[in-house]
DNA sequence: CTGAAAGCGCTAACAT
DNA sequence: ATGTTAGCGCTTTCAG
C-alpha cells in the first residue's frame, strides 16, 4: 500500500509538504507541488480517509435511518438528504431498522464509536440511548435531527409537515365532494403521525357537524396489506361508507382494491383518498387523490439542521415546518 | 473525549489491557477484566472505531451502490444485503447514483481512500477505474460484485437470474393464454437485462411460428411513466396488439393504464405481463402478472460472494444464477 | 497474565 | 516555502 511517505521520498520532499499539496496546494511553491502531483501520479496514490478522520476528528459521515426503504415515502426523503449531503461533503450511511430496536440501536451506536458524526431520524423508533434522555429531561447525547415524526419532550430539531392541518385538509375535500359518511384508517396508534391525521379527521368532521364515530375509524399500519384489510373490515360492518381518508396512499392503495373487489366503484360509491403522494399513487386505478408532502424539502431540511447542530451554530429553529398540497385525481373527482 | 487512556488510568491497568478485556476478554484475569469493565461503565467508555480500523486496516464496510432507492426492485435486493451483512458484522454504505457517473465514480472512490472494503454494484453504470480494467482486459482493482447485470469482459463475481429464460416463461404464458400479437416493451438499448429479455421475447416468437417484428418493440426506461408512452406508442400503430411483456412491473404499470384509458381492457383486450414482482404490483388494477425474482436470496448472494472476494476465498463460481417463477395474476388471467 | 512501546497514515503546530 | 515532530486512539508484538 502506498502511503504519505512513498510520495514524500519519491518526490524529494517531507511528508507534510505532500500533505499540503493535497489539502492546500497553494500553501506550496508551484514547483514543488507539481513534482509532488507527479508522484501521486506515478504511484496511484489515494490518501487514507480513515487515518485523516482519525487526526482531524471529523467523519463528515451522516446516519439516516429509516424503517423501511423499500417504502417510496421514506426513500424519497432520503433521496432529498442524499443530494445535499453530498453537496455538503458528507457521506451517508444509510440504514434499515425494519421496525427492530435492536438494529435501530446498532446504527445509533456508530455516532459512539465515532464512525459517523450524527443522525437524521425517520419513523417512530427511538435509539434506547435517546429514550433514556428523553426520560431523564435532557437533551439527546448525540447529534440527531428528526425527519417526520415529532417527540414531545424530545429536544432536537424536527422537520416536517403539520399533519394535523393536511389530514384536515383531506378530509375537508372529501366533505366538499358530498361525502356524508366519511371513515378513517389510521397507523398504529403508538405513532405520532397517526394521531395527528387522526386529528384533523376529528376536527372537521366536528365542524362539518358530522358525528364521529368509533366505528368509522380503523387501523392498519402504513402497508398496502392492511389497508385492504381494514377496509373489508369497515365494508363488512354495513354502515354505508361514502369516502375514506387513508394515512397513507399505501394503505389507500389497498383499501382501493377493497372497495372495487366488492364490486363497489370508486369515487362514486366510495371516494378515497391517501397521504404523501408516493410515485405509484398516480398511477393507481383509479389514480389516488393525496395530500402531496415535500419529501425533497423535507430531506434537505433535514440535512440542513443537522449540519447547524453539528457546527453547533445557534438552533435558530427547534422544528421545520413545510408546506404541504392537495392532489385532486380520480378516486375521489 | 473519554480514550482507552482514561479507562487504564481509572483501572489501574495498561491500555494493552483494557484492550484485550474488550476485545478478548479470556486472556485477562477475570479479576482484572471486572476493573476494567467497571471503569468502562463508570466512564461510560465506547471505543473509537476509527482508531481501530486504522491500525487494524480492516473496514468492515461495504458500499452498495444502486441507480435508484425508491426502486422497490432495488431496495429489495438491498434489504437481503443488509440482513446478511448485519450478520456478517459488515456496514453498509449505501450509495444512490441517479445514474449520474459522477455520482457513481465518488462511491467507488470510498473504497481507495479505504472507508470501505468493496463494493456490490446494481445497475447498468460502470465505476470509470473498472472500465479501464476491462478496457485494459484485466480484474477491476477493487473487490466487487455485480448484483444485477452482468457485463461481458468484467472479471468479477456476478449474482442474478437466468433473464432470457425468465423472459421466455412470461411470453410462453401470453402464447398459451392465446395471444398472437405480441408485443413488448424493453428498458434501455444498452443495458444486459434489456437484452436478455428482449432476447427471450424473441425466442419464443420464433418458436411458436409468430412473426418478429420491430414495430411490436416499443422502448422505455424502467419507470411507469415510460411504460405509459411506449404502450401510447404501441396502440397508436392499431397493429391489434393483444398481449405485452414489459421489461420490468413498472413498466407494466404504466402501460396497463394507457390501455385502460383507451377505453380497452385488460386482460381481455391486451394481457399485461411484467418483470420483477415488486411489491405495488400484486395490488396495481387488475393485478399484475408478473416474473418474480428471489430479490433477498440476489442480495444475500451477493453479498456473501463479496464477503468471499474480501477474503481472497478459492472464488469457486464466477455467477451464481438464481431461480425465477412465474407469477399469474389478473393483468393476464 | 500484564505492561511497554512501536506504530497504522495522516495533519498541524512549531521551527527553520 | 518547507521540514521536523508529536500525536489522533487503538492494537499487537515482545518482554517480563
Amino acid at each position: 500500500m502506498v502511503t504519505i511517505r512513498d510520495i514524500a521520498r519519491q518526490a524529494g520532499v517531507s511528508v507534510a509538504t505532500v500533505s499540503r499539496t493535497l489539502s492546500e496546494p497553494d500553501a506550496v511553491r508551484a514547483e514543488t507541488r507539481a513534482r509532488v502531483q507527479e508522484a501521486v501520479a506515478a504511484m496511484n496514490y489515494t490518501p487514507n480517509a480513515i487515518a485523516r478522520q482519525l487526526r482531524r476528528q471529523r467523519k463528515e459521515t451522516i446516519i439516516v435511518i429509516v424503517p423501511d426503504i423499500s417504502n417510496p415515502f421514506f426513500s424519497g426523503i432520503v433521496k432529498g438528504i442524499e443530494n445535499l449531503a453530498h453537496d455538503m461533503g458528507y457521506r451517508v450511511l444509510l440504514g434499515e431498522t425494519q421496525g427492530k430496536q435492536e438494529r435501530l440501536d446498532y446504527y445509533a451506536d456508530l455516532v459512539l464509536t465515532r464512525i459517523a458524526d450524527g443522525l437524521i431520524l425517520l419513523g417512530s423508533l427511538l435509539p434506547t440511548m435517546v429514550q433514556a434522555s428523553v426520560a431523564a429531561g435532557q437533551a439527546p447525547s448525540i447529534p440527531l435531527v428528526l425527519a417526520c415524526e415529532r417527540f414531545d419532550g424530545l429536544q432536537c430539531p424536527t422537520v416536517g409537515i403539520d399533519n394535523v392541518a393536511a389530514a384536515r385538509m383531506a378530509v375537508m375535500h372529501l366533505v366538499q365532494r358530498g361525502c356524508s359518511k366519511i371513515a378513517t384508517i389510521t397507523g398504529p396508534a403508538d405513532n405520532s403521525l397517526s394521531l395527528d391525521r387522526a386529528q384533523g379527521y376529528r376536527e372537521v368532521l366536528a365542524a362539518a357537524g358530522l358525528p364521529i364515530d368509533g366505528a368509522m375509524m380503523g387501523e392498519g399500519d402504513f402497508t398496502i396489506e392492511s389497508g385492504f384489510a381494514a377496509m373489508n373490515l369497515l365494508l363488512d360492518k354495513g354502515l354505508g361508507v361514502d369516502g375514506v381518508f387513508c394515512a397513507n396512499d399505501e394503505m389507500a392503495i389497498g383499501a382501493q382494491q377493497a372497495v372495487l373487489s366488492r364490486g363497489l366503484r370508486v369515487p362514486q360509491d366510495v371516494a378515497v383518498i391517501g397521504f404523501d403522494d408516493i410515485r405509484f399513487g398516480a398511477f393507481a386505478y383509479p389514480p389516488l387523490s393525496t395530500i402531496r408532502q415535500p419529501v425533497g424539502d423535507l430531506g434537505e431540511a433535514a440535512m440542513r439542521a443537522l449540519d447547524e447542530v453539528l457546527h453547533k451554530k445557534p438552533t435558530e429553529q427547534q422544528s421545520v415546518i413545510l408546506p404541504h398540497e392537495l392532489v385532486v385525481r380520480g378516486s375521489t373527482a
